[in-house]
DNA sequence: TATGAATGAGGTTTCATTCAT
DNA sequence: TATGAATGAAACCTCATTCAT
């Protein structure tokens, strides 16, 4: 065979890189200025690649938006599903599920600040808000296991799941606007004030 | 002169009226496409008044937003400072406070949204910013008290505000977005709760 | 009464005014380069307007291409109806229509050449398809009638009116093209040949 | 070395090929499209061959949309040319012009369509011109045989020919159009209609 | 030679702001 | 003072053309 094909496996990966490094873009000034506040031709320049390209790659700016989405949110159901022991002791779950939200945090603070401080609804499409739900599917089983228990606080699920992620969320979003400074302890009292949300008599 | 100039009272009487449809309509759009998503013209028309008009109210378009943020920030200023008698008894201050931050979601839904379910911080200005530390000083009051009695939790009274506010911000947002729907009941407990967050084990 | 209210004549002159600049810049620009060779901000130039202004009075280029299109045939129409008797004897009444269609050529050869060198199916909406229709009717009619006559040849009229008006096109665009150049006389004997296409052997 | 030239006659049978394609999807397109409304990519797109391909064969779209210009209009020349005995009556030669016409409508729809629903003046260079003229001569030889014969009617030939053109053209659109629907009969009586334009007293 | 990903100029359209009325 | 028509910069997106492979 004179002519080999040309490995396909190379073409993909620089056309895999410049879709990272559009979605890294994308999701780095969507996160800073939200999707009305951003041009595509700024993605564009900081990705790096010519407006166009983009179009290559997404169908339009709403195409994008919902992939920036969807891939965070994958992201922290990785974190969530593959971090946590959903067979061990309640208490012990929850530690879990808290160190993982702690470390997606803050291993990942633009993508947690993407997802938690937008509201998304006007541009996600139906395959992304049924990721938004299943995301909370593990926390939801929890809580229904600890119900069952005897351990969870008698009130709605789905009303503390909410309450707890809000706690969460507020306590992030007031480090990101400067008005506390997190470290190390108070992450582990804060997991213990939510522990007692979830069960305290 | 055969165009006397109107009465002053008068003129300050519409006037005030036109700029508080203005900032009404501004609200509600702002609430509900976000800043860069809503056009001046749309809330114009919304108001009814010519396109220009705002222009005679407002500098420009960040100076209407912030006008936005502040009359929505000093309505739930007044629902904290007016509706709480800080020197009864801790629990039922607490009580209180909660209280009014029901009322005031469930009064001002549009003010409620607007206020949380943005990232305001690329357009407030100072004046905005110090606004909003001014409304939480009842409750950081609140808390020291609470301290000082050997209630209240031990972890930073500004962790706790934020998660407390936070969880009480998850909920809304969870009924918001259709996830849950809350009653009377649920109200309650999730007073408990997070009455139980602020207080010790 | 102080302060009168401005003449909605006036205002609505003005406007009318530019948005007849509008229409035949429109009409000059896609007559010359097609639909899709004409810029709308070139539209604009040529009408000396900014381009935002040409979508105050039209929704977009479709619709601008719609309203160029109606407002040519209808001129057209206003001569098919205007000046001609159908009353009049069948050899008159050709003679008219002729005359008409050759003052339509000549008095708007823009609007001539826009309305036949260009296949404008892809853009037109039901009202202007309608139209088209309209302008034959008379010249239907007369067909009609001078087949019960007995004086119009035997064959389907659309197909004959297709023939005849294509022939007059014909000679129009040999003309623009630069091929011939017409006379009165050469229009004279033209019409008599379409008169003979008309009528029987 | 291992990668031998191709044998050039090879490599010209495949690239004429290819050219043939490119051109066969640059006819259609343009006749649906127009010349504007057609994009490179989606002509290289229907050839299935690369976007940088087309570039190799033409120098650029204007060249591509000339040559296509010049294969259909060599295309009805060749019927004009061939399928016609000049040297018989003239009744029978004018029959044969009708038939070949109608022959190349017939088999070549596409190209008819393209060469007679666009006004191509702005963009064909000038040996596309001259050929148009080319196409036309041996219709004009006839004409000037005609006239010297006393059968043709009398008025400059040019305006005549354009007229009879015309007239078919007419006939062809309005069936495009779906104003019409053509069978064999409307067909002769069509012909018949030509020739008495061509030469009834 | 053939490809098609990449580009950026330029297309259509929107909108914050101005200004004549 | 109030208006809303007008503007043109800038948004989103397309496409003729190039060039690394």
């Amino acid at each position: 065979m004179v002519q080999t094909a040309p490995p396909p496996a190379k073409r993909t990966a620089a056309a895999l890189a410049k879709e990272k490094r559009i979605l890294e873009s994308a999701l780095l000034l969507f996160s800073q200025r939200g999707f009305h506040g951003t041009a595509v031709p700024e993605v564009a320049k900081h990705a790096e690649v010519g407006a166009g390209t983009i179009y290559r790659y997404f169908e339009n700016k709403e195409d994008l938006v919902n992939a920036v989405f969807r891939h965070s949110k994958n992201k922290l159901k990785q974190y969530l599903l593959n971090g946590v022991q959903l067979n061990a002791e309640l208490r012990e779950v929850f530690h879990q599920f808290w160190a993982q939200l702690v470390r997606f945090a803050h291993e990942n603070p633009t993508d947690f600040h993407f997802l938690e401080l937008q509201d998304h609804a006007p541009y996600l499409d139906q395959t992304s808000k049924q990721l938004e739900l299943e995301v909370l599917t593990p926390i939801w089983m929890f809580c229904v296991q600890g119900r069952k228990q005897g351990v969870v606080r008698d009130m709605p699920e789905e009303a503390l799941i909410a309450m707890i992620w809000g706690a969460f969320v507020g306590l992030m979003k007031a480090q990101t606007l400067g008005y506390i400074s997190i470290n190390e302890e108070t992450l582990e009292q804060a997991e213990v004030t939510c522990w007692d949300m979830l069960t305290k008599a």
